[in-house]
DNA sequence: CTTGACCCTCCCCTTACAGGAGCCTCTACC
DNA sequence: GGTAGAGGCTCCTGTAAGGGGAGGGTCAAG
């Protein structure tokens, strides 16, 4: 017979653990002194112990041991709890995975808006060569302001192919306050076959740019003073317009919309 | 201004929750009626709490989010925290990845056990052909019941790659109590390279093959009975002798040893 | 004024123990 | 036989993030 200390070097049970799973009646000492309450453990308890042990190891709760081991004396006998602790880990894996994957696409993003700031200092209209980007977009009527609405779908849809900013495509060459028609949508890395989206590549150029600060409702602004270079320069353009929103409201925080840049490109013919 | 059932609605926060946030400070009511004590919301408040869901998605407790928000304004103020997130979750992942193999292996363990036993009627000698084998060991030299520690070490090492039952090697032609020179692992499914384990294919051949029931300490009558065969009819044999394991204790319970199976097979030239 | 929905506080419950207080007991040594 | 120190006992509290419910007050509409 073992005392409780010695019991609890041979099974590495803490002494506290020993005297809970006494109190929870999964594993009860085998003599228990009627004067001090001091616990006692036979050499046949042992194999218990590590049985309740590896149970646990595998997840299983103390109730559910409980009711397990009795009814078992082999292995085979516990297939069926064993299958459903499986399917639970499992579920709790691929969940733990999601949260991840989150994480690493708030991170992903935040890294992203970082690089553009660094090279968004201008706000003064320029004309660059534009690069072809494949591009993943849901084409949409309504007001301008509910372009979120496709962002969020090819979101959804794209996840972690997203490789840059929200880009908006806009379709008509005049404004359009309730019925524009308009695409929003994302560069990605590599194409991707949905129904409801469109992926292709969108071919450069060259464009005019502008980087908006601030809000996007005043953006008619930044707008204006290109129409208005356009116009000067006697400049033919080639639709749709596109908007890159490199800041805007983060995954997480809103941040500070005075802060928000996004990039207009007019593409000239 | 919303009151507590509202803002529930528009937060998809509970009644509860949102109290519970109010209690530990994370998220106070933007104005307390004195004499009712009905909390009541600010549209502003919106936010704040979606920032808080946010952060209790990706895995923060309300103590961390309480410490984290005041102190950043923009998603990029929160890298470092996502990026220790991160890592623990990461670790919980493997770690639940690991309970999951476990649950696994042991899965198969019992599958191949219950397929051994089938065919495992006969406790007669009885001489076959057994097929080549893809075999990962650990060779030693001790008393026979110390080859447990050879399964051990192989065990860690080859892990899930494991296809089938421990299987032990004899090299000696007689009984060696003290210094058997013995080779302990197990039939694998492919090439394991590793400085401490033996991996090769084992050749099959003409065997002669008995079945071996109850404690192995017992088996050296089923020895007995095998070698006093090969005397009678005057084969010649070939070492190293085989021992499988067909149904040992198990993984979780020791089971009754009266049910261990083992089969020993002796190669002919 | 009533009624039903809504809100309040306070308390207990969940897991699998850990930490600690206060007290008792065992064993070895003097 | 006394004592010191190690080891044992019970009981209480705490953990994370709320859920459930009791008992009682409040709001808004009819």
């Amino acid at each position: 017979m073992y005392s409780i200390g010695e019991f609890s070097l041979i099974t590495r049970l803490t002494v506290k653990t020993l005297r809970y799973y006494h109190n929870e009646g999964v594993l009860l000492p085998d003599y228990i002194d009627e004067d001090t309450g001091y616990r006692y453990y036979r050499e046949s308890s042992i194999e218990r112990a590590a049985i309740i042990s590896k149970f646990r190891e595998l997840g299983f709760g103390i109730a559910e041991i409980k009711s397990i081991v009795p009814e078992c004396s082999q292995d085979s006998d516990a297939v069926e709890y064993l299958k459903a602790k499986q399917k639970i880990i499992r579920q709790e894996i691929s969940s733990s995975i999601k949260t991840e994957s989150a994480i690493k696409m708030i991170l992903n993003q935040i890294e992203r808006n970082r690089m553009n700031n660094v090279d968004a200092a201008t706000t003064e209209i320029s004309e660059k060569m534009i690069e072809d980007i494949i591009y993943a977009g849901f084409r949409m009527k309504g007001k301008y302001e509910e372009i979120g609405t496709a962002f969020k779908k090819v979101a959804r849809i794209a996840g972690r192919r997203i490789s840059g900013s929200p880009v908006s495509l806009y379709y008509n060459s005049e404004y359009s306050e309730n019925d524009a028609d308009m695409e929003g949508g994302f560069t990605v890395n590599c194409n991707i076959i949905n129904k409801e989206i469109n992926c292709r590549v969108l071919s450069g150029g060259k464009a005019l740019t502008l980087i908006h600060r601030g809000k996007y409702d005043l953006i008619g602004k930044s707008y204006e003073k290109l129409f208005r270079y356009i116009k000067k320069n006697n400049l033919s353009i080639r639709l749709p317009m596109r908007v890159l929103y490199l800041k805007g409201p983060g995954m997480i925080f809103r941040g500070n919309p005075e802060n928000y840049l996004s990039e207009i490109q007019i593409f000239l013919n």
